[in-house]
DNA sequence: CGAACGCTTCGTTCGCGGCCGAAGCATCGG
DNA sequence: CCGATGCTTCGGCCGCGAACGAAGCGTTCG
């Protein structure tokens, strides 16, 4: 039986570091990926500037936070990816703890609802729709900890103009689930789940709201979505709505 | 700008769960995927039987462990591989800011720092050994948040007695990463992983030794993982060292 | 230069939560 | 039925750390 073995302690320490609701909505507002200033944060955790400016002393101490000085601003961004899939883990076991308590998801943007962008892939209920859709045409399998693309999955994305060669290349995995806050369903992240959105910005089908990680979708976007995806104007995929309807 | 948005709150509940030593140690103990008794927790954090308790209470309530009584012992467990996982993802970012601090690993026993299991695979100095010799031979491919099988890589598994497809079509990750937490360097885990130790088992290169995590290689074994692997008996690959060495 | 702004530091208050002693339930053995 | 064991509940103590007011420092304007 071993006691206390060292990194027991770190466990605790960033633990502890999450486990304030204020440091925890900073946290959670930095993980769409875009750098925010520390009034900024104050604001999205509704606390005095004061009080927030030590919370962010904490997080950057404890290695989950990057300052970066720019004039009189400071901003404040995740430390890095590994950070981002730390908190991502940790949203997956409490949605999965959180039976259904209070869909208090009313108070939010419906664009947001709708799709948007979390840390460097697509969300929302577009996410999910895209995701099922592809999981529904046997394209990709997504597991609870890792995906895979299937062989017509990967002709299809050699289509869609994603080169799937270069990207299984790429030094991070390929193709991952990722869970939706607002749909507490996955949706694709990874070198994939980038691509794609990456993709969809060249291809114009999607545009990025000023101002927040809302994002709108084009005319063009809303054909080549049913077209090569089988997705509605609602964000629900048309296909196979049985199987896309599991999880 | 989106103040709290409702999984914050849960965000910070689960953070607040890992982020106290004594419970930390618990969970940590419990990484190993074996059930313990409450007594035996308490041990592990160096507490009172009461306080751990409550600790174990609030733990179960929260989700992250599960209960099972069994005469007048209560037997403790993770309450899903989803919670291992975002402890996994929690040790990584804290091993990651801790440099080198203390390097206590004296402590631990030699046997427990040569081959361990964690969770449901091999871990260990071995553990690494294995992982890098099977990437300095490019038969698997390791990112910081998942991993690829190469064909030769499938085939080799062939014929080490893994049947790679029935693998592949589970629900669970494939192939991925996790910290070891003496080595600070990656092993294998997922299906692949759990495969590989239970395959180990099965030729009768590995055994448990009673009562711990640790594991014995047998005669066997050595010559199998010299033979197939290229491992000496000191756990470090002997092929490529360059290879294995970054990182 | 002086005022406004953004952020940080200092000092203080105060409430949550971890801790243990003591007592209360269960289960097992004799 | 009694004592031993394993665990939980109750009650009270106490310390850590989150909160804000006030003041200090650096930057950007007019």
């Amino acid at each position: 039986m071993v006691a206390n073995n060292g990194l027991t302690l770190d466990l605790a320490t960033v633990g502890h570091l999450v486990g304030d609701v204020a440091r925890a909505s900073m946290l959670a507002a930095l993980l769409e990926g875009r750098a925010l200033t520390a009034g900024e944060l104050a604001f999205c955790a509704n606390i005095s500037a004061q009080t927030a400016s030590a919370h962010l002393a904490k997080l950057v101490d404890g290695g989950l936070l990057a300052r970066a000085s720019q004039g009189r601003h400071r901003y404040f961004r995740l430390a890095s990816p590994t950070v981002g899939r730390m908190l991502e883990s940790m949203a997956v076991v409490a949605a999965t703890e959180t039976p259904l308590r209070h869909r208090r998801t009313s108070r939010m943007d419906e664009k947001l609802q709708y799709a948007r962008c979390c840390y460097d892939h697509l969300a929302g209920r577009l996410g999910v729709a895209i995701a099922d859709a592809m999981v529904a045409q046997d394209l990709i399998l997504l597991a609870d900890d890792g995906g895979m693309v299937s062989d017509p999955g990967r002709r299809f994305l050699e289509r869609f103009g994603i080169a799937t060669a270069s990207l299984e290349a790429q030094r991070r995995c390929f193709c991952r689930p990722c869970l939706d806050w607002t749909e507490r369903r996955p949706h694709l992240a990874g070198a994939l789940g980038a691509a794609l959105l990456d993709r969809m910005f060249e291809l114009g089908w999607i545009d990025r709201i000023k101002d927040s990680r809302a994002l709108s979708v084009s005319a063009a976007g809303a054909r080549g979505l049913s077209d090569r995806f089988g997705i509605g104007a609602s964000g629900r995929a048309s296909v196979q709505p049985s199987l896309a309807a599991t999880g």
